[in-house]
DNA sequence: ATAATAGTGTCTGTTAGACATTATCAG
DNA sequence: CTGATAATGTCTAACAGACACTATTAT
């Protein structure tokens, strides 16, 4: 930032700058695997393909206020967990133009994803067909299957399958020792629930009572004293999140 | 980024957008404790402290490329480990106009360290004072001691203390499930060298026995056959890294 | 009672910390 | 031999995976 000096008594406008967006993963749970929503692009370039909602970054917000807009606009939702993945510069990334992109990652529990998906009349549903875990590096993320149509791959606009790869890599590496993952559920749940999102997440099946043993020990759960309704079985406990969300 | 569509057929320069910088951490070790290279800054605003190294990034230029341009030509080093950390995007960092950052990690093993300090007229080097550990959140990431002058706390310009904060946060928590810490180290090392590294950048003192065998079971290691040489006691064995760095 | 899932007890293997001990070098 | 540090053996506590078992609800 020493060369700022140089530009102290020019006119800010006069340098080329690259733009600036930031794009969204907004990320959620489908029949117990991870889901994004995305949109189709109409027109060039990229046009049919389908692209992480986003937009430009104005100069008087900050990157996260950019990013909770794009969430009030382009998904009509706010209030949920959103936090900053990574900066992707490659030159070519837009063919129109320099276009630096800060990606987020959003986590929108299942009601949240819903609403959005109800919505917004543009945005689709997609599973994201994890590649297998551990192997770093290799292709990943394809994308497969809209609401309905399930089984096909979607190809994704400019480089946003690596943001979508680094998205679920990113919250696989966070799960353990963070408390990311209530931000994918509702307020009150069991810990089967939270057991899924595990599962969801990381491509994986856990064991139980080591799972159940881990997260109380944490201290991060706190018992609700009442238990979920309608099952025709044995209803779970119902616990909270003790840190504020 | 769909409104990129919007845009299709404008002048990219004909709209307002933030500057766009690299800052970078240059991370090193002075007597067993984390240390960065700062510039002074000669002019307004917050002449007088302390500042990292940065730079615009152009046009036609990655993210990556600028963050190794800066290396080049404020530290004269490269080869080097770099990774990017994180995007500043507060609307005050820069009194003078919008400034975006992308922040980047840069870690010099102790003769890139030297070398840059020494080729380097305007750079110093400062300690770390590492806020202790454990507790997120918080004051974090005062600076202390120039080269000669120990204990003096350095006022670091815009929000680098932030930065600066940021990269020994996530160094800290790479270290021990990657193989970072040898980029701190010469090409051979022992073992007690590496352990040093990670004490330093975790501010705490470790079990040796432990430490060697978690090493040493990692399968990060190759024994290279030799040893140290000009110890007045048993030198040790010297490793390498096994992945290529 | 049955079905189905919630929740727990316990065994075992793995791993980390603590501490003591042995090994190996220069002089 | 002494001094200094490298390197290892071993005990113990903490913890995870596996598996079987008990508990509790609706019907």
């Amino acid at each position: 930032m020493s060369e700022t000096d140089f530009l102290a008594g020019y006119d800010p406008g006069a340098y080329p700058r690259p733009s600036l967006t930031v794009d969204l993963v907004l990320l959620g749970l489908r029949d117990g695997r991870p889901a994004t929503l995305l949109l189709k692009r109409a027109q060039q370039p990229h046009a049919g393909r389908w692209a992480l909602p986003g937009s430009f970054v104005a100069l008087d917000e900050t990157l996260d206020a950019a990013a909770e807009r794009v969430l009030r606009e382009k998904a009509g939702i706010s209030g949920i967990h959103i936090e900053q993945l990574y900066t992707f510069g490659g030159l070519d990334r837009d063919p129109r133009m320099r276009v630096v992109s800060v990606a987020y990652l959003a986590l929108l529990p299942e009601p949240a994803f819903a609403e959005a998906l109800a919505g917004m009349p543009g945005l689709s549903a997609a599973i994201i067909a994890v590649p297998w875990s551990g192997e770093a590096g290799g292709p990943v993320a394809a994308l497969s299957a809209d609401g309905r149509r399930t089984g096909e791959t979607l190809p994704l606009a400019f480089d946003h399958a690596d943001i979508l790869a680094l998205a679920i890599l990113r919250l696989r590496g966070k799960l353990d020792y963070s408390d990311v993952a209530f931000a994918l559920l509702p307020e009150h749940f069991t810990l089967r629930q939270l057991q899924d999102v595990h599962e969801a997440i990381l491509g994986t099946r856990l064991n139980k009572p080591a799972f159940r043993r881990r997260m109380l020990d944490r201290g991060w759960l706190e018992p609700t004293g009442s238990r979920e309704a309608g099952t025709s079985f044995r209803p779970a406990e119902l616990y909270r999140s003790r840190n504020p969300r």
